[in-house]
Order: C-alpha cells, then structure tokens, then sequence
DNA sequence: CTTGACCTTCCCATCACGGGAAGCTTTAGG
DNA sequence: CCTAAAGCTTCCCGTGATGGGAAGGTCAAG
C-alpha cells in the first residue's frame, strides 16, 4: 500500500503523513527499493486514530500522548478519562471566550439602528470603551479548522 | 510620545504597532531625528479600537474594514450592524463546533470507568469508530488567544 | 562619561497544514 | 518497446498573529 492509498483508507493526506513521520507522531513505514513508503492496515488503523483525535480538537502532542496510551495496554482507564475531561475543560473555557466576545457583540448590535443614518454604537464602543486589563483571546492549542 | 508609551497606553505591545505599521493597518507616524516613532494621542486612540476589534475576535483583515468603517463618517449604520452580525455568526460556528466536540468526548468520557483497569471507550472509539466524512475543525481566522 | 533604559531593524519560532517545483518510478496504453 | 500520465520523493515557501532575541544606535540620569 503507498502513501496515496493510505491517505484515501485514513482520511489524511499524504502530506501530512509524511509530516506527522518527520515529527515523529508516527512511525515510519518500511520503503520499496525506489523509495517509497509501504503502508500496512496497522499504520492506517493509527492514522484514523490521529485524525479522530485531531478531529476532537487534540493538538498534535496531545494526539502523541493518547497514542502512547493507546499503545499501552495496562495504562489505567482513570488516566485516559482524566486527560479527556482536562480537554473538555480546555474546549470549554474557548467555547467561554468566543461567548463572551459573542454577547458583547450582540448587545452592540442590537444597540445599533442599522439604518442609513451613520451612528452606530458598534464603531463608538470600539473607539471609546476602557480597555479592559486582563482580556482574553485563547490560545492556539486544539483550534479548530474548515474543509478537514 | 514614544512607541513604549504608546504601548502603555494602548495595550497594544510596540512589537505589535510595529507589525500593525509594516502591515498597513495603523499609518507610520512621524520619527524623530534619531528614527524613533512618535505617536499622538489620536493614534493610541486608533490602537485601542485595533485592540478591541481583536479582542471581540475580528480579524487583522475583518479589523482593517471596520478602521474603514469607522473612518467613514458617511457610512451606514446597517453596514457596520451587518458586519458585526456576520461577524457573531462565524463566532456561533466556531462555538457549535467546539460544542460538538466536547458532547463526542463528553459521552466517551461518560462511559469510560475511570478506574484502575485499562479497558477505555474513549481510546476505543478512537481506534475503531468510521471515519466521519466532512469532518470540521475550524478555521484559524479570529481566533483567540491566551494572555492578552 | 558611563550605565541602563529605551529605541531601531532583522531574523527566527510557533502550529498544523497546503502549494508547488524538480526529479524519479511505476503503470497503462498504443 | 516507448511514451505519457499518474504517483512518488524531497525541499522550500506561505499562512496569522504574535513573542523572543540579537546587534546596534540614542537618550536621560547620575
């Protein structure tokens, strides 16, 4: 099996098969004379393992250590809950933030006439309000993207 | 006033204004004989709309338009409501899918003991589940950061 | 006059990819 | 058998919005 097929069978593309090799997140497949990498069914059931974890917002190191859990057959079920929730909580305080940004917005919005006329409370919030201290704007870890 | 006060001031960092300038966002200000940067207080104003603008999680791009928006003293309100209304329907996008992760993860967790022992339907899932077709992630545009 | 705080530009790293070039290999068709 | 296309290889660049840091100039206080 070469690499195209292993994208198609996992749902990765063989660009970031052969990324997620070079990081180390995988390992990496035996090569034909000429070179190019040979896929078992094992290393596709691994690469659908990756992409579900990517799909549930695991950064990739976290997506290293679920893999390390996953291979290790006498981890206990406790540590592999733990870790889920503490993820949770992560999507959780970003579900927070963009909630917070969500209801300012709102509330501005609803202010606003949204007519011809040019005042709109939206523009004098954003120039005028206080700045606030300790405004929050998450981090990258776990994001999220389109088109997967 | 110098690009540190105006920093201050703004709670934009002068990293940031400079990146702000480079990228054509805020304008270059005056220097002084030596090249140092010298900012007045309208434009700590402008800095402070570009930091509010990023903090409800518009884009550098999204943020540009509003500038636009704002400067535009002709504009209709209902252009900048649209635009913001928009804006709040990404966000909800972005939360929906979050949302959708954490229920996933939330009903593995549910079912997993949590004890001692290695059996886990949170890694069997992982492993076994089909691999869902138009699987989302989000995209990076307005994303949030942590420490502002 | 020195020290240290501030400023300047420039380059590098992040995270998780995608695009594309240049060049080799394999496969299918005529 | 030869050719064209599809597929593979590596390598480099770009993304968005920052932070870090180096190397060097400037300014104000002691």
């Amino acid at each position: 099996m070469n690499i195209g097929q292993a994208a198609t069978a996992s749902g990765v593309s063989a660009k970031m098969i052969r990324y997620y090799e070079s990081i180390g997140l995988i390992e990496a497949p035996v090569r034909t004379e000429a070179g190019y990498r040979v896929y078992a069914g094992d290393d596709v059931h691994t690469l659908r393992f990756v992409k579900r974890a990517r799909n549930l917002g695991f950064s990739i190191e976290e997506t290293r250590e679920l893999l390390a859990l996953w291979r290790d057959k006498s981890r206990a079920s406790a540590d592999v809950k733990a870790f889920a929730l503490r993820h949770i909580g992560e999507l959780e305080a970003r579900i927070g933030e963009l909630q917070a940004m969500v209801k300012t917005l709102g509330h501005l919005a609803h202010h606003c006439h949204g007519d011809g006329r040019p005042d709109c409370p939206i523009l004098e919030d954003l120039a005028d309000a206080p700045v606030r201290q300790g405004a929050v704007r998450a981090g990258s870890r776990g994001r999220v993207r389109h088109h997967a």
